[in-house]
DNA sequence: AAGTCTATCTTTAGAAA
DNA sequence: CTTTCTAAAGATAGACT
């Protein structure tokens, strides 16, 4: 062959440096962030273990992977590292069930993907990975998370808590009730947590690649 | 030289499962954890990016990276994401709620009452505190204590918090139903509650908010 | 922003310390 | 649990879609 030009030049070495273009810096970003995503979830597999990514890209958008759940893993690492003494179970409980259950708001397609054997797409192993062992509602007669913590509570203590839940749900709602017409007249609030901007935020946990 | 024998085998192709023996998994372990904490800081450095990376390993041993720091890492993503009651400020809240209807089944009630009325401040607030929830809405156009700590969060705040609780309490109570066989053969246990209709502990219907 | 392709650079399995 | 060594597996820069 006279032609024995090479296709690319393959992998070039780079220096380990701020990448100055805007257009290949994102290019970097995006696949090093698929990278890291990968080693986590190869991590979890491989050992066992729990792992928690979060990645605000250069623009400030938030990023996130995490098995079980990148909520589970803030939870059980912020309760290790100097928690603010909740001497109080249930409200830790409580807490971590709120946490819990707002993951699980934007989890509705899971169900579709149940069981993925094929190992050769990279998506396809991160979605079964991340999926395979997601806490929450115990689907096979397990117990669930929370209710393996409430495991830990008397049975007393546990109808005090209901009872006591039960109350000031109650109360809550007579106060909602009640300020209705204060609120009604206000300009719609947005809500506080979330910026319409940023709404469409990637989160790897869930499983979606693209 | 005859031997040309390789001095190591190189890596060698290995299928992405569980590491089934303990000594090559905890080695696999620290490789790749360390691995990730390369590409987390390379990440950094070439993208501008701001990383955190939580690790558990098997044995349950927290690692982490975290570039500027993974606390504010995670405070970032925790603000962003909304927290619903993160915030401790519904805790507290429901908190003292606790607290307070413990005081009033254990009779203890009227004794404080008395007990705080000498003092000034704080007495004259208890009772419009106990008033209020007692009696589900204040008649005198005055706010009840929780009432007024509660306008401190806004409405979307306060209609998840209603929401949470809501399903939190459905789950506790399931959870109680459905561990009705172990509990039989417990010796029966007394209600903390003195109200006979949470008495019996089943899925209650909560009323609809506003 | 994300996928494809290829040549090449980087990571790491296995063994050992 | 961490690290070292070697060679092969795996990730990815650059160009293009």
């Amino acid at each position: 062959m006279a032609s024995n030009r090479k296709l690319t030049r393959g992998r070039q070495k780079i220096e380990m440096k701020k990448v100055e273009n805007d257009d290949d810096r994102m290019v970097t970003f995006s696949k090093r962030r698929s990278g890291i995503y990968k080693k986590a979830s190869e991590l979890v597999t491989m050992c066992g273990a729990e792992v928690g990514v979060v990645i605000f890209s250069p623009s400030g958008k938030p990023f996130s992977f995490g098995h079980p759940s990148i909520e589970s893993i803030m939870n059980k690492f912020l309760k290790q590292n100097g928690a603010p003494i909740t001497d109080n179970r249930l409200q830790a409980i409580f807490d971590a069930h709120c946490r819990m259950r707002m993951e699980q708001q934007s989890d509705g397609y899971n169900e579709l993907l149940e069981q993925l054997d094929a190992e050769k797409d990279r998506g396809m192993a991160l979605k079964r990975i991340t999926r395979a062992t997601r806490e929450g509602n115990p689907k096979n007669g397990e117990l669930g998370w929370w209710e393996r913590s409430l495991d830990e509570l008397t049975l007393p203590e546990l109808k005090e808590a209901a009872s006591a839940m039960e109350a000031f749900h109650k109360d809550l709602c007579n106060y909602l009730n009640h300020s209705k017409d204060l609120t009604a007249s206000m300009p719609e609030v947005p809500m506080p947590s979330r910026d319409p901007t940023t709404a469409e935020v990637e989160t790897h946990h869930f499983g979606r690649l693209g």
